[in-house]
DNA sequence: AATAAAATTTAGACAAGGCTAAAAATATAA
DNA sequence: TTATATTTTTAGCCTTGTCTAAATTTTATT
């Protein structure tokens, strides 16, 4: 139906969109997908010919409800393969992201909706990031950002705003992971360092690492 | 490292080796892969440029020991899926070809070895062919032609020679399955036919269809 | 052995998706 | 409000893998 560029464009966009909350330009993606901004111009012409985008000249871009849910079909995929990659296949949940890349194009009508129902229909991929239903339903988790809790404040770590593999590198290091149970022993005002409590550790973390963090209450 | 489209000639050009036994035409590479005979050519040139077949104009190719290498890796991934599609998704043998046929495609070092062990490193893939083990060693079962069975003889259904969806979706409603018990009740001179008995049932099949099947004794 | 037929290769074109360099539009700053 | 800087688009080119039509080579037939 649609080919694996478009299909990265798209999430592309998608995922743009949701962080930035606006029209969306043509750098921004180029810079999102590692393209040159002549290569994306070309690219949002198409996609606009299908539909796809909403795309007046000079002034970004928009994904159409059409767009939209061609962009949560993938994201689905790919969350979905990534569970199964980690929970499966035990790879490590910094090592995922590349294949669920390539498995998230597979085109067939059936292969992941069986696929979910063989994984029992898991809500979250290893990342914390929710599942979208085979409609493109997607439920967000009411989380808060770390940075936002004050000394004293508890709660659960539940999902990343970054999902880099260097990041998730250096939360395997810290020995962090997913569904801690997170208490803030206290916050250095001079750079916004925290300092943090789980059940088996303590560890003082940058506000760069801190801004990462969302964590349900 | 290779392309989809080059990955698919080598599969092809290992397939039609492994029939033919001889040299393999244009023509005939053109046909299976569903090209162009000039498309064929154009590519053969790049393979062997890379050292993968042997090629001199208007003699048609062989594989090299890469590129034979590199076709039983597809091979390999092809299988391993198919088995996933069938053992863990509950595909029936019919359906899996084409989604087997992207998947097969999926570059990772470690992917295929993690689905194999997931698997539970199965010997043969849902149409009784051998998968290659992740050295590209293949094991080949003796079995024989259903028409050199005499009246009287027994064996088990172990292999396909054609695995079109079509002929499995005969297979199916003629309810013969692998590794099904058979015997030869009688053969008709007049025009080859079979008359087989399972467990369940007898039928009488076609030189066509016992041409398709091997028998292992 | 000469000629016809079939197979194969070459030449030139096209679509997708990328790039660079230059032009045009928009945004920023003096 | 001009002048400058930045962003975006256009124009033209490249690569991969495909095609058609024409030319060439091989094979088959008389």
């Amino acid at each position: 139906m649609f080919s694996q560029a478009e299909e990265n464009y798209l999430k592309a966009i998608y995922a743009l969109e949701k962080k930035l909350q606006k029209n969306i330009s043509t750098n921004i993606i180029a810079n999102k997908t590692q393209t040159k901004a002549s290569s994306v111009t070309d690219m949002l012409k198409k996609l606009s010919a299908k539909q796809l985008v909403t795309y007046k000249k000079y002034q970004g871009v928009q994904l159409t409800e059409t767009g939209k849910t061609v962009a949560l079909k993938v994201v689905r995929k790919h969350r979905l393969w990534e569970y199964f990659l980690v929970n499966k296949l035990n790879y490590r949940w910094d090592e995922v992201h590349d294949i669920a890349e390539q498995l998230e194009h597979i085109q067939s009508e059936t292969l992941i909706d069986r696929l979910e129902k063989f994984l029992k229909s898991p809500k979250f991929d290893p990342h914390g990031d929710p599942i979208p239903d085979k409609y493109g339903k997607i439920m967000q988790t009411k989380t808060v950002n770390l940075l936002k809790l004050k000394v004293g404040q508890k709660g659960v770590l539940d999902n990343l705003k970054d999902s880099s593999d260097e990041f998730l590198k250096y939360l395997n290091k810290k020995n962090l992971a997913l569904r801690d149970r997170i208490k803030v022993i206290d916050i250095e005002p001079f750079d916004n360092s925290i300092h943090i409590e789980t059940k088996t550790h303590q560890l003082i973390i940058s506000k760069k690492v801190a801004e990462n963090l969302n964590i349900k209450l």
